[in-house]
Formats: structure tokens, sequence, C-alpha cells
RNA sequence: GCCGGAGUAGCUCAGCUGGUAGAGCAAGCCCCUUGUAAGGGCUAGGCCGUCGGUUCGAGUCCGACCUCCGGCUCCA
């Protein structure tokens, strides 16, 4: 048989050649340094069998950037990890030890509680077993035979994996300890120069609640000692990023244990907000929103309606006032309900979309907070586009555009996800199947790569979430867009069509930033506090070098100020250079140094980062009008300005 | 909520096997009068997260709680 090598040519194999076979026959080298097999994009166990007719490529450890070559690298050593365990605590149980990004994971039923302490010993364990080598010998059993092998083991999670397997069952053997395991994995150990346990966590058993909480051991590994090491230096960098770092120390907000996992805002931090306000106002009046306003607290009652109560009324904060019991609300939707349904409504009205951004209150579970991405205090972009079946498409199609546009006005993009009708869902499938495919349509009308998360969906209807990574690559959800058919229909809402009869709606949950907290919080790590001028929170910062200059930086302070820029003046008696690393350390955009020199008219502006330029006021003024129209101040050509 | 870790000055952190708390930066005052990333001096600043326990004596040991961090679960 024959197969096709990167390079197009061919490969002459005897029959039932295996992927080593190959890279034994290239040359003896390749063979000793082969980790993995790729073919059209999957990955194959080089032990086993080729196809005639395949095309393949064989990863050595020279491929040590790769991330398939890195992945099974990281299989491998969470195997070692498990038989170090094995060895070290007699009596643990295994569960599952995946690769992940960034390294891998095994998940343990200890006899008795670890800790971090813990460690280094397994760590040391592995080392031990890297020294000694070990290779994996891959075979293939019968469903029967592998159950016997774990029952006999007493690893019952290992029986329960076996049980639910689908497809052929394969066993991996290094030294005296076989895994249950798919693969692919190394030859040996060789290519693995570098481990590090990176935590402890728990971790439930199938990631349900409901099962036993085992151990999760997180590690990484490495093709070499230097990739260990500038991972580990990026991960701090990453850390430096941090927005829970670098909010209270660019006086952005803080948090007060007064009230846990909300934030306080500074004036700098409000700054922020209000560039991001200005941009939601002019753009929801640019593509025919409504501005309204409803109350934060409702009786009870409107939350037994709106179904919130049946679900969440653990994680709403109730009141009792007056006898009378009170909630605040933890949505927008029970409030929009109620102001669409304050009088009949025609079909000529809509769509009617109706935005507020007013502050909601969630009682989140506290293992769950995270600085400003996961707070108490949730000020969505939020809107409710209420809209015909018919205006569906077309509505959903302008919400994705809409959010497009925001992220790429801040440089960022967001990945998406379309999540479908779960087990719960009520209606039928013909509205499921409808409502589905108009979400994938308005994806696909605006070329947004987008994965299918199914049975994600709420029970209402199908939707879109929008995620984000933040700077250590954790994924948050900001904006989300949902088709909803039954909060109308909860609040007996309809409207008159144009034969003269009620109608039921549909309604449009849509938060584009998510929410403003969620949303500077991402943007602080995006930016890495580096914000770009127009959103800098002070832009300019002025020095007047001796007492002298005080006045003449103050009045360029005003001129500029004046324009609309937000500048100030450090006048503290403290040398020129003490000041400008201050203001470089505060991630001011742009410095003016005022001394002698510039009595003249020429004004010396120093860039973050050290660049210095001369030049007039005027010219500066222009400068700065084209930094701030480079991006959400002006609409950046996406169309006409909102009428003031 | 669950597993693991941590809370000492505004910030970053020292503080050994229990003996009564320390540095740098920041702050205030003074001197210097400043030209592109830290000028100098002095001063003040602490319920050592909270409550309880052990002890002659607790920042240090034990328990509970609160908050934060890494995960898991959840996320309308």
């Amino acid at each position: 048989m024959k197969v096709l090598l990167p390079d197009s040519s061919e490969l002459e194999l005897p029959d039932g050649a295996t992927g080593l076979d190959a890279a034994r026959a290239i040359g003896p080298k390749l063979a000793e340094q082969a980790v993995l097999l790729r073919s059209n994009g999957t990955v194959q166990d080089l032990r086993l069998p080729l196809e005639d007719g395949q095309q393949i490529q064989i990863l050595t450890t020279r491929n040590a950037d790769d991330s398939d070559a890195l992945w099974v690298l990281r299989h491998s050593t969470a195997h070692l990890l498990a038989e170090a365990v094995r060895r070290l605590y007699p009596g643990v149980k295994i569960a599952i030890g995946p690769p992940i990004e960034n390294g891998f994971y095994y998940d343990f039923e200890f006899p008795e509680p670890i800790r971090e302490e813990d460690l280094p010993r397994i760590e040391e364990e592995i080392q031990r077993e890297l020294t000694e080598g070990r290779s994996w010998v891959r075979r293939e059993v019968q469903a029967e035979e592998a159950k016997r092998y774990f029952s006999e083991q007493g690893e019952g999670y290992k029986v329960e994996l076996v049980e639910t397997a689908e497809g052929p069952i394969s066993f991996y053997t290094q030294g005296d300890f076989t895994d249950l395991c798919r693969g692919p994995h190394l030859q040996d150990s060789k290519p693995i120069k570098a481990v590090k346990l990176t935590g402890l966590a728990g971790a439930y058993w199938r990631g349900d609640e409901r099962n036993t909480q085992l151990t999760r051991i997180y590690g990484t590994a490495f093709y070499s000692q230097s990739d260990l090491d500038s991972y580990l230096e990026r991960v701090e960098e990453a850390k430096r990023r941090d927005h829970r770092r670098l909010g209270p120390q660019l006086d952005l907000f803080h948090f007060s244990e007064r009230s846990p996992a909300s934030p306080l805002w500074h004036p700098k931090g409000m700054v922020l907000w209000y560039e991001l306000e200005a941009i939601r106002r002019r753009e929801n009046a640019r593509r025919g929103y409504l501005e309204v306003k409803t109350p934060i607290i409702y009786d009870a009652e409107t939350f037994w309606t709106s179904g919130h109560f049946p679900k969440y009324e653990d994680l709403m904060f109730k009141l009792d006032v007056r006898g009378r019991p009170w909630a605040m609300k933890s949505m927008n939707c029970p409030g929009h309900m109620l102001l669409f349904g304050s009088r009949p409504r025609s079909y000529k009205e809509l769509p009617l979309r109706y935005a507020e951004p007013t502050p909601l209150h969630r009682d989140e579970i506290p293992g769950t907070l995270h600085g400003l991405l996961r707070v108490r205090i949730v000020t969505q972009d939020d809107s409710h586009i209420f809209c015909t079946e018919d205006q569906i498409q077309d509505e959903i199609a302008a919400v994705v555009d809409y959010a497009r546009y925001l992220y790429g006005l801040f440089g960022m993009s967001a990945s998406a996800e379309l999540a479908t009708r779960p087990d719960n869902k009520i209606g039928t499938d013909e509205q499921w199947d409808r409502n589905e495919a108009a979400l994938e349509a308005a994806l696909k009308l605006n070329s947004i790569p987008y994965t299918v998360a199914p049975g994600e969906g709420a029970f209402y209807g199908p939707k879109i979430d929008l995620f984000m990574d933040d700077a250590l690559g954790r994924k948050w959800q900001m904006g989300t867009i949902q088709l909803d058919s039954q909060m109308p229909s909860r609040f007996g809402l309809t409207y008159v069509g144009q034969d003269n009869t009620e109608h039921s709606l549909y309604v449009v949950h849509r938060a584009l930033y998510g929410s403003f907290e969620r949303f500077i919080g991402i943007l602080i790590e995006h930016f890495g506090g580096d914000f770009p001028f127009w959103l800098a929170p002070v832009q300019v910062r002025i020095l007047p070098v001796g007492e002298e200059h005080r006045a003449p930086a103050a009045e360029v302070r005003d001129r500029l100020g004046a324009e609309g820029f937000r500048v100030e003046v450090d006048e503290r008696d403290e040398t020129v250079g003490k000041r400008i690393r201050d203001a470089e350390v505060e991630k001011i955009p742009r410095v003016i140094v005022y001394g002698d020199r510039e009595s003249t008219g020429s004004l010396a502006v120093r860039e973050r980062g050290g660049k210095q330029d001369t030049k007039s006021l005027q010219a500066l003024v222009e400068e700065f009008r084209a930094l701030a129209a480079s991006s959400g101040r002006v609409a950046g050509g996406a169309g006409p300005q909102p009428a003031q």
C-alpha cells in the first residue's frame, strides 16, 4: 500500500504497516523522535495501522510547539501522574486524566484528603519514573475483559467508563500501570523533559455536583525546560494584566468587604463607564432602540409571573417591607413586559426595542465570584425587542451586526456559541426548528464563526452567546441574544394584527457588552491597563518644570480641557524625572513637560513609552482630535450620527 | 455551595520552635527648585480579617465565621 507524505511524495509500505513503520521506512532518526501521527487534521497513535492512500504527517520531538504534539506529551504525562499517585497512595481510585489547554489533569479519589504540600512529593515520583524511563504499550481489549480487569483493581470509575464507552476499548500500559485510554500516546517517556504540577482542586465525577467530589491534580509538561520556563513567565505576565490588580492600582475601582462582590467605582473608572455608556446610547439611537427606565424592586408576585422565582429565588435579594414580600430585579424583562403591556399594541408599533442600562442584583454564590467578571451587581446594556415571528430573522441579524460593530470599536472580537434546545424545552419542535434556524442564519449572514452547544439553550428558546477570554485565557460570556416567546405570554402580552385579531409576540432578550462591570474588566485585561487615548481616564498630564511654569501650564490645561480632553497638571514638588515616572506607571498616554523652552509656543510631548516630539498647541489639538476619533468617540465610518 | 490555598501599615511583603511588630513604596512636614522612568531628611501610620478557645503569655497553636485567590458546579 501507499501513503502520502506532507511533501506530496508517496511512500510504499507493506499492508498493515503502522505509523511507526512508516517513520522507520523514512529514517531511523525520525522513528526514534516520532511522537504522533497526524492525518488530515486528526491525530492517530503511531502504533495503529495505516490505510492505503492515507495522508500522513509524523510529528517528532522537534515539533515542540505544535499543539497536537504537546497534547500527546501531556496526555502521556497525565498517565505518569496516575502511576505515581497509585504508588504513593495505596487505595486511591483513579478517574480520568485528559490533556487540556496548557497542561493536563488527573482526577483521583484519595482515601485521605491530600494537600498542596503533597504535590512536590508526587512530582518527585514522576521525575523518578522519567529517570527510570517508561514506554507505552497499546492493546485493544473486549469490554468484558476491561471490566473484569478494573473490577479486580478496584477501579470503579474505570468500570463505569468502560460501561459507557463507545467504539473499541484500548489499554495503555507503562511499567506496571495500565489505564483505560483511547490514546494516542508517546512511544516512551524520553521526550518528556519538563513536568510541573500546578495545582489541586475539587472536581465532581463526570462534572455533576450530585456525584462524588474527586481531587483533581493539575500539571503541565513540555518538550524542554526552557519551554516550561517561558510558559511560567507568560503566566506571570498575564497576571500583571489582571484587572483585579490593575483596577485598584490605576484608581478605577475597588471592592469592600462591606458589600462583597459589588465594585465601588472611582472617578477614573467612571470615565471608562461613561465612554461605554456614550457608545451604547449613540448606537442605540442610531439603531432604533428606545431608552426606558423601570423599577429595581417589584413585589414577589412579579417574579412568580415571570418565572424567575421558581428557578432563581435562592439567588435573588428578597425584602420584606410592611408585611409584603418583594425582590430586587435580577433581570429587566419583567419591567419591560409591564411597560409593553401598559396599553394595547398594534402591529404597526413592531418591532419595538426597549433599552435600559439599570443595575440588576443577583446573590451569586460565593465560590463563583471573580473580580468584575462575576459580581452581585450587574449593569447590563439590556434590551428587549418585541416583534412578530416574521421579524425575528431581521432583528437577530441586526443584533449580531451590532455586536460585531461594538466589539470592533475596542479591537476585540468574540467567539460565538449557538445554544440549541435543552431537554426541558417548552414549545413545539417546529417552533424550535424555525427559531434555531433564524439564529444560525443571522450568524452566517454576518460571517461570524460559531460552535453549536447542543442542549444549552434556555428552556424558552435558543440563544447566541458571545464569549471573550480574560488575560489567563478563561472564557467569559459577554453578549447574549435570546429568542423567547414564553415571557410575553406569561404576562399576557399580545399585539393586534392587520386582521384585527390578537397575536402572540416574540421577544429577543439581548445584551452586548453583557454587563458594564464584566466588559470593563475584560477591557482592562485586553489593554493591560494601557488604554487607547480616547478611553484613557486621564489623557494628558502636564508637568511644569519650575514654579514659574505653573500658571502657563494651567493655561495649556484649560485650552486642552476646553477642547474636551481629559487633562491635568502635576505640580507636585517632585523632580521632572519622578513625575514622568509616575505618569508612566499610571499609564497616561501623553505627557507635556512645560518649562522655559515651551514659552516660545512649541510644546514638548512625550508618548507613553518614551517617544518624544515637539509641536505647537494647535498641532497638538489636531493630533488629539484624531486620536479621540480613532475609535468609539466618533462612529468611525459606521454610519450617521444620531440627532442631538 | 464543594475541594485546596491565603488574610500583618494605604500597597508589596518580612516576622524561626509562642515572649508583646519590621522594611520598601505611598502619605504628611521640611530642605532642594527640578528638563523626559524614583533628589534628600524627618514624622506619623497596626483590634496582625472577626469571634471564641488553649496558655503566665497568642501575629504565631486550636475551632468557628467573614473575605479573597486557584479550580469544580452554577450563570435567568
